[in-house]
DNA sequence: TATGAATGAGCATTCATTCAT
DNA sequence: CATGAATGAATGCTCATTCAT
């Protein structure tokens, strides 16, 4: 009985896995080409999956885009709620400047995963993902404009925006560069930004 | 024989005309639609030039899109040379900032043209067409450096880096949001930035 | 071991239930899009059973579509089998008429099952499925040749065919001009026709 | 100058020509393999033209289809144009069925192309093809409508009606039996008809 | 040079059929 | 038998590029 369960497990798990490998695959391959070089056949090749399969998974390629893109919010949402566990929030936001410096080498070769993709979907007129992927940056700008907001600073929000902002000007220049060497200094110039603001509950 | 003369000149001026036609069509609907998704029909129709016709100013797509990157060049240029004129650095990089969000209708819709370009090209593997996304960036880095340098600022370069990457992030975020408010807003901070240094001269 | 005979039972049951519903299903999805453009999964669906179970019971989609015919010639025959209830070969023949009639409606939306069917198939060149589809109308044309027999008439297999011809010329021209009037206008017309023929029995 | 007229004149003739060569291979390829299993290589080989080279003359498959059934409306034209030279509009009629019977070879093979285009359409939802289908059968009712009036007869279009039901019902039992006497005979039985109907001119 | 037409490689998607459990 | 998943061969369609005149 145990055996017809882990049979079962096994298969359903297969599945889950395979739809989670084509997700992973997407995100990644889509990161490194684009949405537009990106063929079906690219991302099953990447998730070793035959190309046929894959509309078992997704029905589209624009869903796998989504999924793409949920992917990212996934990423995005496993990294602030590590951070959350810091006792400051400018401990925290300190910490989602070190996450980007950290990720240097990959923003200098293909940009800001979410950042791109947002560029490239936002000249589409239809499909809404254009607008799928401006929801996965507000969670982004949601998330930081909170840590400002329990910092006590005035105007949280437009501070989370120039913070993103910060975040995605110097991935594409360091992109546009091919020098990693833009996200260390701009990153520290970030960090020194955020010392530098006042503490109001002082 | 001045008829000759003529009708050559105005073949050759014609020539000019039609490769011109073609150069801002491909800028204007490449920075609409981007690379992959725009056809060489489609800017081939946007300048009112036959399909077959195009091959004889550009060898290939690229060369179109290369042509694109540096009509934005051009533009950049018209309006640095136009910044020249004011006789304070400060005032020309206000000058600048005010420029683009003089443009922030178009920068919601479609980005930054150079941006946008040169994270699309970033993915590219060949070609040589990143790098030159990058060269037109390049430009306008080192025209602001130049202005820093003439405040007597330390580190020109990296308020030059600064200054662009807000650039690029604001457009970026003000694209994905679809809210050219951001441009305003982003822009405004960078104004008062740019007023708040110091000027070592005095 | 009751027990063990109901399940075997029940299970038959069940499987033969499928199979019933498969036939049915395919019957109607086939009438309704054409053989080409119905998939398995349609019929599938509209047996409300699952894809991969559809092969146990039907070895080729060619299968199913056979099953689809032999439930058309399964509801010709319950039909005939009522008219032959009726004393009078004429009275059957004018029941026929009837029922052609009463089907107005359904012929002109989707023409005649049988009619329809045998035009799509016939434009094969292998599978048998043509020579399938002519069976079913020959069961017809058998019917309706056995009462004019029955009548007395001279030539009744020819009766039969124009008789038959006609019913599917009027389910054609319905359908191709999505009107049911040709059905009612038609139908009375073969009425007066059949009541017109003199009964040499007389 | 006659060589750049006949230069010109024979690329624009080529082109033409390889429209209607286009057209006349759908409309033959799709009457004997129906829509749905036709390719578009089908077609293009039938008209010995290279795949990629169809889109040039036709966006869809659809208006292939659609071209096929002009190109049978204007074989129809062609035969009522050639009939209307018949003085007597019984005549015509009797020449209409003659002709019919004269194609009783491709009928038993393939169907009446306009009959069975008009059954495999009809069972579409969308695109209006079938609409179309039913345009061209009433170019037919609308031919002998016309002639049964100028006779004089009562109900013209009734009489039209039914003459065309016949065509498509013999047409549809000769291709299902597989029996070109199916033509034949009632064909003769037509002829018979309209011979036994009254002149109300006389 | 100018231009409509030609070419063929490539891509997203569908679907009948088979497989593993 | 039951079932979700797998497979791969087709198919319609697009498009950069080339050709013929």
């Amino acid at each position: 009985m145990s055996q017809v369960a882990d049979s079962k497990g096994s298969r359903a798990r297969t599945a889950t896995a395979k739809r989670q490998r084509l997700t992973a695959a997407a995100a990644r391959v889509v990161h490194q080409q684009g949405v537009e070089r990106t063929t079906i056949a690219d991302i099953a090749r990447a998730a070793d999956v035959p190309v046929g399969n894959v509309y078992y998974y997704f029905k589209t390629k624009d869903d796998l885009v989504a999924a793409a893109l949920s992917e990212h919010a996934h990423g995005l949402q496993t990294l602030t709620t590590r951070l959350d566990r810091l006792p400051d929030p400018r401990q925290r936001l300190k910490g989602l400047v070190a996450a980007w410096v950290g990720e240097r080498e990959l923003a200098a070769r293909y940009g800001c995963p979410t950042g791109t993709l947002a560029s490239e979907l936002g000249k589409r007129d239809e499909g809404g993902l254009a607008e799928e992927a401006g929801k996965v940056i507000r969670l982004l700008l949601d998330w930081a404009g909170h840590q400002f907001r329990q910092l006590g600073l005035p105007d949280p929000d437009g501070l989370a925006l120039t913070l993103v902002s910060a975040y995605q000007g110097m991935s594409l220049l360091a992109n546009a560069l091919r020098e990693p060497g833009v996200m260390t200094r701009e990153g520290r110039r970030l960090t020194d930004w955020l010392d530098s603001l006042p503490d109001p509950r002082d």
